[in-house]
DNA sequence: GTCGGTGCAAACACTTTGCATACCT
DNA sequence: AGGTATGCAAAGTGTTTGCACCGAC
């Protein structure tokens, strides 16, 4: 048998994990570096990308790919989620893991299925905010220009 | 209004679209590249990915966060998807798209809510006969090192 | 002639890796 | 000592951009 690595919880490691506890917003790996190196200001970025890949292989935090950058959380309760097509922000969905559509894919695939995601997308509230204002604006220079 | 620029179908984008709608495999930019060179092997990997963007922002084509990389299709309708865990081939799910599920969301959250996407995880045939037999040369190792 | 599109190369953003050092048991 | 983790810098990957040229209207 392979003898694997032993594991250590590390100062670095235990600060990324309670980081990403905490925050509810599923940050970038630059987010968490930002976050952690309040409490552990020495730390390299290296060490944060090292150590998010290595918890998520360990089934300790999840990891998701983003638009553009991947994003992490700590809960690795199966749940949903929101994101924000203007600003990227990932958050959880009012909606309970659906078990029995894996069942309905299973049996019509030849796939072994192990899980799903859901994601939703659509704008966060700042974003809709966001989107009203600039309207409002293109239309004032259009009668403006129209003058 | 801003007089947005005019949209011109030109060969590059034709091919890229066609190869798109041909390929059931959701290709990364880099598979649709080597494809569409086939027919016009004087286009450049730029041209590929300025045209992937400017067809997805048209709704002519789909484009999906991949863990590595992005990937593309040509069938615009609303669909779900299988990814393999262990090659990240991206392949349609056979379960039609679920309507209720939006609105679900709606009734508790404060997002606009514009679409979903659902992914299945898993291992495609192939991979899993390529981990049965990883396993069983893992098993061949382990007796002949117990000798 | 104008405007949009192309090819090429350089720049970019995000992530991973090599290596010497430091830590833990 | 032996194995694991860290910080730093360099390299790698996938994607985007600047620019000169081309081609359709």
């Amino acid at each position: 048998m392979e003898a694997q690595p032993r594991f250590r919880m590390t100062p670095q490691r235990q600060v990324i994990i309670e980081c990403l506890k905490i925050h509810r917003g599923h940050p970038t790996a630059d987010e968490v570096f930002r976050l952690v190196r309040r409490d552990l200001p020495r730390i390299s970025l290296a060490t944060v990308y090292r150590n998010l890949e290595i918890l998520t292989e360990a089934g300790l935090i999840r990891r998701y790919a983003g638009y553009g950058q991947r994003r992490y959380e700590g809960n690795p309760e199966p749940h949903y989620h929101v994101r924000c097509l203007d600003c990227g922000r990932l958050e959880d969905a009012p909606l309970k893991p659906v078990a029995s559509l894996e069942n309905d894919v299973r049996k019509h695939s030849r796939y072994l299925i192990t899980g799903h995601h859901l994601e939703f997308e659509g704008l966060c509230p700042a974003c809709q905010v966001a989107r009203h204002a600039a309207f409002k604006q293109e239309n004032n220079k259009e009668v403006r220009e129209n003058v």
